[in-house]
DNA sequence: CTCATTTGACCTGA
DNA sequence: TCAGGTCAAATGAG
């Protein structure tokens, strides 16, 4: 995948979010709306800076999964990071951060030096079924408690909704796979339930989500955020995929009013960044 | 019964 | 040495 036309997309997506920006102020100006285009552009200057550091994608590569079974941590230092800021607005339906599309598994929760709210730690379900390495680290913003910075860790490796949902397209739903209606579930958010289970009983840090995911939605998510992943990691096996089928196949309005340019926009943040 | 979460202990790297 | 990251037993929910 060339570069060069990332920067002038992502360049043109950046100038694109500073025009919306200009005409929320000029009609409705509520502040939930100014916040999210902060954060777009702030995913685009992300992203943008992330392109213009060539080395990054290289320490992937040289990270094998196979060969640190029995040590841990050492993986630690090569593997693929990323962070992003996730924007919850207290009003709306949205009660945690958005989730990616995929499954996640909480495994931990640390208290942060210097942090008013405790860390949590986020690995793929499917790591022992597929062996996927990847994590995720979501932790509230000291400043703005609506605010979660999230921090991803390795690539996916295991095979998630996005396949599911194309084969749900040609198939009736009962020819499911028990491993496929697992992955399915990956897509009812229970990744921040607070005080659930264990000892637990303290109040709940990531209240509970569930996202409410049409088919259309759904792959429009999925799309968008492969297509996110490519920017960094032009070696996936779903590159050349994901690539010609354009994110906006399912809808004929990517941009069209302020409830899918919500949406829209949470899922650039979790993918451009 | 199965699976997810909680939470304290343990391990690693700076 | 210590903060951050992970493990795994205990516990709860479905």
């Amino acid at each position: 995948m060339e570069k060069r036309p990332l920067m002038n997309e992502l360049t043109q997506g950046r100038d694109l979010a500073n025009q919306l920006k200009d005409h929320l102020h000029k009609t409705v100006s509520p502040q939930t709306c100014d916040s999210l285009v902060e954060q777009i552009l702030s995913s685009y200057e992300n992203a943008l800076s992330m392109l213009n550091r060539p080395t990054q994608a290289d320490a992937v590569d040289s990270y094998s999964p196979h060969h640190c079974n029995t040590n841990v941590f050492k993986k630690r230092k090569t593997m693929e990071k990323w962070s992003e800021q996730v924007k919850v607005c207290s009003g709306s339906m949205v009660e945690g951060p958005l989730s990616d599309g995929y499954s996640w598994r909480k495994y931990g929760q640390k208290d942060i030096l210097g942090a008013n709210h405790p860390r949590a730690y986020y690995r793929c379900t499917h790591r022992n079924v597929q062996g996927c390495l990847a994590t995720k680290q979501v932790q509230r913003s000291d400043e703005d408690s609506s605010l979660f910075e999230v921090t991803y860790r390795g690539r996916h490796t295991c095979i998630q909704a996005t396949q599911l949902s194309k084969a749900l397209e040609k198939k009736p739903k009962k020819e499911e796979s028990v491993e496929e209606r697992r992955m399915d579930r990956g897509f009812s958010f229970k990744a921040y339930r607070g005080g659930g289970g264990g000892g637990g009983g303290e109040e709940a840090l990531f209240p509970s989500f569930s996202f409410a995911s049409t088919p259309i939605e759904t792959e429009k998510l999925e799309n968008l955020f492969y297509l996110g992943h490519n920017l960094q990691t032009s070696d996936s096996d779903l590159s050349d995929h994901m690539i010609n089928s354009t994110p906006t196949s399912a809808t004929n309005s990517p941009f069209g009013d302020l409830d899918l340019d919500f949406d829209f926009d949470v899922t650039e943040s979790e993918m451009f960044v």
